[in-house]
DNA sequence: TTCATACTTGGCTAAATTGCCAAATAGGAA
DNA sequence: TTCCTATTTGGCAATTTAGCCAAGTATGAA
């Protein structure tokens, strides 16, 4: 790996890191949906606000989610509606490792 | 969020954590091209083996990677090519970002 | 068997991440 | 102005992660 290619898929893990986090997933589930205010998000996922806020602003450095202020509310926005392309295959994938799961256990029936 | 979306939410995080890592990205595209083994790998990226060794199984881990030994080596396969479309989103959100870097850059040029 | 190679695992330290509380900031209403 | 609500930021402790070295395991060759 030379140095463009460390800094191209740094660049990529960065953008993947944003998403690793259940949290920060259901508000890219919710955001797909209809934009959202950090108290209504707050509210869904049952935690502090400023745990909340903190995570939306990690979905912002990466480019993932926009804010805009309307009053005294902050309405987040999904940027990038690709990104449940992604959850799709990441679906496939935990339904892979499920039917893996299954052959192991009907293996061990059948003995 | 209900006990069950929970589970959903970080069954899918644990997918997306284990690509959160350049060297782990980096990995999945070699794969996609074809089969490696470890060593292959440990001498691509120029890291201790165990470091690869240990990425190696987190992807695996994650159901992402399969092995298989040959000999005294262990040939590593990528089992859902489908990442790759999620990397072309990820592709995206870099462009999209770079792009609004642009402006804020010919913005100030033109004030 | 012994030796060498390929890989994995354990252990350790350093660094990053998470989530809460408390404090600061920003608007709007009174 | 003061007060209240919405959000962000700072700080901290607990947890997780990364990567190196050393030790262990496994397989094939001699």
């Amino acid at each position: 790996m030379n140095q463009d290619d460390i800094k191209l898929y740094e660049a990529r893990a960065n953008i993947i890191k944003a998403l690793a986090h259940s949290s920060r997933l259901f508000i890219v589930d919710m955001l797909n949906k209809q934009p959202r205010t950090v108290g209504e998000l707050t509210e869904m996922i049952g935690a502090d606000t400023s745990t909340v806020s903190k995570h939306l602003s990690v979905l912002k450095n990466a480019g993932i989610v926009e804010d805009e202020k309307k009053g005294t509310t902050v309405l987040y926005t999904l940027k990038c509606p690709c990104i449940l392309n992604f959850i799709g295959c990441v679906e496939d994938v935990i339904e892979s490792n499920t039917n893996t799961q299954m052959e192991i256990l009907s293996c061990c029936k059948t003995r």
